[in-house]
RNA sequence: GUGGGUAUAGCUCAGUUGGAUAGAGCGCAGGAUUGUGGCUCCUGAGGCCGUGGGUUCAAACCCCAUUACCCACCCCA
């Protein structure tokens, strides 16, 4: 027996129905904030990784699907969209186009990580990414169009948390009073923070632990520290949310995890998740194109966890609609009616109609069992008799009523019927 | 990479201090209804008790190892 490999999922119906239900919602939302459709490769060279979401993530780090192709380039199974998405911008000198250009895309996602509840190896996302603008109200607009998704799904109690991580003119400053304090502090972090002092220090203020979160609530917060081209642009983007009626809290602690963000970062929790309980996450990242390419494109996106997504939909118990039924279901006795009834079936389904025959010879008991089961509107019955009389049998499945129609007509006289 | 938990029928799970022919509900198939679903009743199929060792007269149960899954740390979607 040879299993899907860790981390990895099948996805079945009836659950397929839910993925294809909440994608096409996402579609809604992304057309009606005009966003289109991009498709970029699964695997990337791996440079592009490396360089986008920087050296010392732990992506990057450790949790990357990377191998060598046939003529020895390292190549990598991407671990998040942007990066690609930026690159594809780049290299099709989209730039050169009307500004801003609004794309969004899904996809399947990879990393090498211990899997657990939201978390595993192959997952998907939805994201959308906003390339030419640095207008704060394109901040607005992306987490607007975010949160008008959890709504139209019918999602609740979720809190949206915003930040700002400041530009490279700002954050170098902040970092060194930062690692200052966490130094004359040092005695009360754990150890993994210990080592992030000088690693990354930013990433401390994320630690869960108890002691840890001592020294972080005292501890200096980046929009202290911004210049004022970032606080100005900040300040804007509590004015639009706030404009919109979009409740959000500040986290001076939201850093994320990727080092390509400037400026604005927010994430979106459900606290019933449990350990990983974004939704979905994102920020601006006015260098990243200039990181790639040389090029100095400001952008800003997020990215959305399907499996998450779904989970939350599960916890909150909201159903999603799945209309699993058929109009109908032929029920045969004997090879001679099962073998017309075949050439119905065609019929039926050209026309339109959905419809469905017993390929496992069960008795006329079972084949209605089943016609039930299958939620069918009607069943055609054929058997010696009908076939003999020209007129098949029509049974209502709602109420039990029947009546005999001839077989020349069926087609049509079902098609009114339904 | 590190911890903790779990593993018995297709699914959800019982199985006492070690002593059966390893069970139930659901699902599936057939029948009660000579050609008619839902409700009810009856019957049936389906198990190397995760895998490999060990202890014992005797192991689903105890011990060791191993694998898989789940959860958590790290980090993120």
């Amino acid at each position: 027996m040879i299993n899907a490999p860790r981390g990895t999922n099948d996805i079945l119906p009836p659950e397929s129905a839910k993925w294809n239900y909440i994608e096409s919602k996402a579609k809604y939302i992304f057309d009606l904030y005009n966003y289109d459709e991009i498709r970029t490769p699964i695997f990337e060279y791996t440079e592009l990784f490396q360089r986008g979401i920087g050296e010392a993530t732990d992506i990057v780090e450790k949790e990357m699907y990377t191998f060598e192709d046939k003529s020895g380039r390292s190549l990598t199974l991407r671990p998040e969209g942007t990066a690609s998405v930026v690159r594809s911008f780049l290299e099709n000198k989209i730039y050169g186009k009307a500004q801003p250009t609004k794309y969004f895309y899904i996809g399947p996602m990879f990393r090498y990580e211990r899997p657990q509840a939201g978390r595993y190896r192959q997952f998907y996302q939805l994201g959308v990414e906003v390339f030419g603008t640095q207008d704060p109200m394109v901040d607005a607009e992306v987490i607007a169009l975010g949160m008008a998704y959890m709504d139209i799904l019918g999602l609740k109690d979720l809190q949206l948390y915003i930040n700002s991580i400041g530009c490279p003119d700002c954050r170098p400053q902040y970092l060194e009073t930062l690692t200052e304090y966490l130094n004359n502090n040092k005695d009360d972090l754990c150890d993994d923070c210990k080592n992030r002092i000088d690693k990354n220090p930013l990433r401390v203020l994320d630690c869960k632990n108890d002691s840890c979160q001592c020294v972080i609530k005292n501890a200096p917060k980046i929009i202290d520290h911004l210049c004022e081209e970032c606080e100005v642009h900040f300040n804007s983007l509590q004015k639009n949310l706030k404009n919109i009626n979009i409740d959000y809290e500040l986290d001076p602690t939201l850093v994320r995890g990727l080092d390509y963000y400037t400026k604005t970062a927010f994430e979106v929790k459900y606290e019933g998740l449990g350990a990983q309980d974004t939704i979905f996450g994102g920020g601006r990242y006015d260098k990243l194109a200039d990181e790639i390419g040389s090029k100095d494109i400001p952008g800003i996106g997020f990215a959305l966890g399907i499996e998450r997504l779904l989970l939350t939909l599960d916890k909150q118990d909201i159903d999603i609609p799945i209309d699993k039924s058929i109009d109908i279901y032929l029920t045969t006795i004997g090879l001679k009616a099962k073998n017309a009834s075949f050439e119905l079936l065609e019929k039926f389904r050209k026309k339109g109609i959905k419809a469905e025959i017993d390929y496992q010879d069960r008795s006329v008991g079972g084949q209605m069992k089943s016609a039930d089961r299958m939620n069918a509107t009607y069943t055609v019955i054929i058997g010696e008799n009908e076939l003999e009389s020209g007129k098949a049998t029509v049974r209502n499945m709602k109420n039990g009523e029947e009546q005999e129609i001839k077989l020349q007509s069926i087609v049509e006289r079902i098609e009114k019927m339904i």
